[in-house]
DNA sequence: TGACAATTTAACTATAATAGTAATCAGATG
DNA sequence: CATCTGATTACTATTATAGTTAAATTGTCA
């Protein structure tokens, strides 16, 4: 460093990208896999594997050499999100909700216009689609999306609208974007969004806001899914609006009040 | 480094101390509390936390400059949780049987020794008592490491009772090596172990121990946890003896292999 | 409002930690 | 058994960090 403006710890950074390689997807790896993704030479990364194992966070197969999150890791990831209560309540609703109506629910956060999946929840004997844990260029193709793009003001969706491009996942997808600016304005007016098929042929999501409960400012957005087999888009709109609503009128109170980082 | 020996980044650790730091309990820090705890000095804990809050892990109140685990804690939480995907299946087991029957339940791995709370459910409406996230010389007085000592080979625990501090908790405690040898002896016969306000006055608890599928050797355990004002001793015993036994061979079958860390 | 105390941030180097090369080792594969 | 791939260790030049000192910021109280 020394560098007057940069305190700041590459070695963490490192640590940390390695332990965050790890998710329900990628559940094991290997070090070169892990070197491979990050960019970081053999050496390095069996410093930081090394750590790691030592500080108990992950574990290594003696034989096969791959690596896995291990008990430690649990822990920590139990600890952090019940650092943030809200977590376990917004689980609880949604829990809640999820159990009652066997529906698919996905509840996202927006940050840098990338959709943050926070919590997902699958309803039984359906074809469901996972969003990815961080997924870009996907406002205008979900109801996460388009509910939050829904909640900001005219003048920053139309700035966002100008500057977002608009990839075309299926068929359905709307990429002119006065025609989704449309039905951004007809989403605010009712309060929820409708994505039909815009995504993923087959799938269907009705969707609403989520957000901060003293600015009033649009956060992210919860849905519920659905596949063409089991319901039309009409039957969606009649049966859940009001659900969905109420839903994320309820989880937004739950929601941490907005911090200004620095 | 240098040392040969020493593949281990000191600043890694550092790092995930701090993140570590944060909990139910503890869900917002400031810096000098966190420089306090782990013993740093305030300009290496501002460079870890100005790392974390750049990484986006950490959220820093500008004006309160309180900290918090923020968004990228909780997909980090989350991920690291769902890696290791029996997690999941067991949070559900324990929450339908904790749904169905309201009472309030502990996990917890035994590592070297501590208890290692993996997750708690609370029954509504009754008193209960948070065990720790890591909790030593616990073994001889929770449900918990008493199943667990009971899940040992004879030869095992003779050696483990040998070392172990018995700390008197409550005038409960059973400190007698004999007689608590002898009550594990029981514990392993009738496959559950009782706990009659031996941690903490008024608090009881059945539990079982959690098996690796493979090699069958105690790994950790599961408990029921009342109040002596719901419940007697003799009463749980005769209610939720089979329950227990099939809660813990139900999450033992959910468990991950053991891995051998090299 | 100003002075004081507590906390946070910044500048600055000696020192300790790390990156990266190269060499070695351990298993897998044919 | 030879060959290959991936993991581990040894070894330093380079760089990041610790920790001291000082400055800035914020909150408190008169």
């Amino acid at each position: 460093m020394s560098k007057g403006k940069f305190y700041f710890s590459k070695s963490l950074e490192k640590g940390l990208s390695i332990l965050a390689l790890f998710n329900r997807e990628t559940p094991v790896l290997t070090q070169s896999a892990i070197a491979k993704t990050l960019g970081l030479n053999m050496t390095s990364t069996y410093r930081y594997i090394n750590t790691l194992v030592e500080l108990g966070y992950l574990e290594k197969n003696g034989k096969t050499k791959e690596i896995r999150p291990s008990l430690l890791s649990i822990v920590l990831g139990t600890n952090l999100m019940r650092a943030t209560d809200h977590l376990e309540m917004i689980r609880e609703v949604v829990d809640r909700i999820h159990r009652e109506n066997n529906i698919s629910i996905d509840l996202a956060f927006v940050v840098n216009d990338a959709l943050v999946r926070i919590y997902h929840c699958e309803a039984e004997e359906t074809l469901t689609y996972r969003l990815p844990d961080v997924a870009r260029n996907c406002l205008h193709n979900t109801a996460l999306g388009k509910a939050y793009l829904a909640s900001l003001s005219e003048e920053q969706l139309t700035e966002k609208l100008a500057s977002m491009p608009l990839v075309a996942r299926t068929a359905q997808t709307i990429t002119d974007r006065e025609r989704l600016h449309a039905e951004l304005r007809l989403t605010r007016d009712r309060q929820f969004s409708m994505c039909v098929e815009e995504l993923l042929p087959g799938l269907l999501a009705i969707g609403a806001a989520l957000r901060d409960s003293v600015s009033g400012r649009g956060v992210g957005a919860v849905s519920f899914d659905f596949s063409v087999l089991q319901q039309s888009a009409p039957e969606i709109m009649t049966r859940y609006a009001d659900m969905i609503r109420d839903t994320a009128r309820t989880l937004s109170a739950l929601l941490p009040p907005e911090q200004n980082t620095r």
